[in-house]
RNA sequence: GGUCGGAUGGCCGAGUGGCUAGGCUCAGCUCUGCAAAAGCUGCUACAGCGGUUCGAAUCCGCUUUCGACCUCCA
């Protein structure tokens, strides 16, 4: 059915992928927690995944894609006195944990809308799914890997590493865990310290919790994802994408918890995303160097030096490979936006770019040249979902287009099917599968009689020499934000900043 | 300390053995009343030191250096 290959976490190397059900995919990406803002960091994940996504389904593929939204809370620090993230903010704040997870998934959601970031086909909640949580932790007791201690239930890994190769997915060797994994308060009730919670006793001053088999409680951090993967596309599911930083212990917890309940492996291919650095450093709430949407897009931080459109980070995002670190700069966003306004400006120039009725081209070679570089991107997109490659092309295509408006390239140079392969290539590409928008909406009537009418005025000046007068109304327009172009033939355009 | 991954031109970033990605910046030119836009041209880099090879940014070794994970983390 295709070509796709891509590289696969689990055995460190690039696959030919196939799916388990012929024409289907089953795509699982651990979302966010929702006890706080979204931030630049939780951008690429959502980015990278949503091109996944939006390519398989331009390869023909039918894809349930889930994403989950943790907003049950997790520890602050495993092992350490039980302390619910959501729960300790929300006395901060004096709200409800429901509101405040409301609240956070609504902002969520509205980032993920302003990056064009389709919907997931189903976005579970950790709380909605307790039920399944607690049935699985039972199951995992009965074959023996977990066990409980007052009232908290763990996972015995050493007994599980006697059998199934724990550490594979994160190249983790359980010895030297046993020996290097710092000592934490608190953890007598453990038999090992590699054990992981799967389900924690609630102190009286936590507010989210839940009755148990055990007593009142909540479930341990990676049960969620493993209860509504499996719950929602199978005991074993194609593709489980997330965060590097997930590898460990997140999604080793998730194959060891789904291998002793379902006595297999959960996941085909695993896919991890690299982080987004600022200034060489992680972008994180442990090293307070954190950007928030809503700070990025309005500019509302000390290191930012304008708003950023969202658009204009969907590209800059995706003009780098995904498994790449991604430092982040002022200077690389400004970078960005002007060179995905360049090539949006071509793609507009080439929907209005009339065939010339030729159907043979009258440069063969520029003809055949131009129809490699769209045929790449297939190409491109099939190893390893390459956008950078994909948009390097593009931009090779772009001065073709731009060429043949302004009269540098013939307007028969080109194939008529060449030209609709070029505006194929864009629309399915540039549009489709990595997802790029307008940056502003120009569908404003009234706007466009009003800018007609100086327009005309300004041709008028022009035609009598008076320059001061068409300078004059240039230059204003110009300080509102409105750019006039004139065009070759006389006519002029306008863009909004 | 353990494990893993990087170091590419002024900047950002592709790229896994030969055919010098792309973007931004900068300089020059064409077009233009002047601009802007667009087009053309120029700027040939791969941390260092060894090695393998006819040939290495790309493979191997060492060094330097940065980072990620080992604790919630996208």
């Amino acid at each position: 059915m295709s070509d796709l290959h891509f590289y696969n976490s689990y055995t460190r190397q690039k696959e030919k992928f196939e799916p388990i059900t012929p024409g289907h995919v089953g795509l699982y990406v651990c979302g966010p927690t929702v006890s706080g803002e979204s931030h630049l960091g939780h951008a690429r994940p959502y980015i990278t995944f949503d091109v996944v996504n939006r390519y398989l389904k331009h390869l023909g593929y039918k894809v349930r894609y889930v994403r989950n939204i943790t907003d049950a809370g997790h520890f602050e620090e495993e092992g350490r006195e039980a302390e619910d993230k959501v729960a300790k903010k929300a006395q901060l704040e004096r709200l409800e944990p429901m509101e405040l997870v409301q609240k956070y998934t609504n902002l969520y959601h509205w980032g993920m809308h302003s990056f064009n970031c389709q919907d997931p086909s189903i976005e579970p909640t950790a709380t909605g799914h307790i039920i399944e949580q607690i049935n699985m932790i039972k199951t995992i007791i009965e074959k023996g890997y977990a066990y409980e201690v007052n009232g908290s239930v763990y996972f015995d890994v050493k007994k599980y590493a006697e059998k199934y190769p724990y550490g594979k997915l994160s190249g983790r060797i359980l010895d030297d865990l046993l020996e290097t994994t710092r000592d934490l308060e608190g953890q007598d009730e453990k038999r090992n310290k590699v054990d992981f919670a799967l389900w924690k006793s609630a102190p009286p001053e936590h507010i989210m919790r839940w009755t148990s088999p055990w007593g009142e409680g909540f479930p341990g951090w990676h049960i969620e994802c493993s209860a509504m993967s499996s719950k929602y596309l199978g005991e074993t599911f194609d593709i489980h994408g997330g965060g590097m930083d997930l590898l460990f212990p997140h999604h080793e917890s998730e194959i060891a918890q789904s291998t002793i309940v379902h006595g297999h492996a959960p996941v085909r291919y695993w896919m991890h995303n690299n982080m987004i650095t600022i200034n060489g450093k992680k972008m994180g709430k442990s090293y307070n160097n954190v950007i928030k949407l809503t700070e990025l897009f309005s500019g509302n931080h000390p290191i930012l030096q304008q708003a950023y459109h969202p658009m204009v980070v969907r590209f800059y995002i995706l003009q780098t490979h995904y498994r790449s670190t991604l430092d982040f700069s002022n200077e690389a966003l400004q970078a960005s936006e002007k060179a995905f306004r360049r090539l949006w400006e071509a793609y507009e120039v080439l929907q209005k770019l009339q065939a010339s009725g030729n159907a043979g081209a009258k440069d063969a070679a520029l003809d055949e040249q131009v129809r490699t570089w769209c045929r790449e991107c297939g190409e491109f997109m099939d190893d390893d979902f390459n956008t950078a490659k994909v948009i390097a092309n593009l931009f090779e295509i772009a001065p073709v287009v731009n060429g043949i408006k302004g009269g540098q390239v013939a307007a028969d140079a080109l194939s008529a099917d060449t030209l609709k392969l070029m505006l194929d290539t864009f629309r399915i590409y540039l549009e489709e599968v990595l997802g790029m928008q307008a940056l502003q909406q120009q569908d404003n009537d009234k706007l466009d009689q009003v800018m007609a009418l100086l327009i005309e005025m300004r041709k008028e000046a022009r035609a009598r020499k008076d320059f001061a007068t068409s300078d004059q109304i240039r230059n204003k327009l110009a300080e509102a934000g409105v750019l006039l172009k004139d065009e070759k033939d006389g006519n002029m355009s306008y863009t909004i900043e």
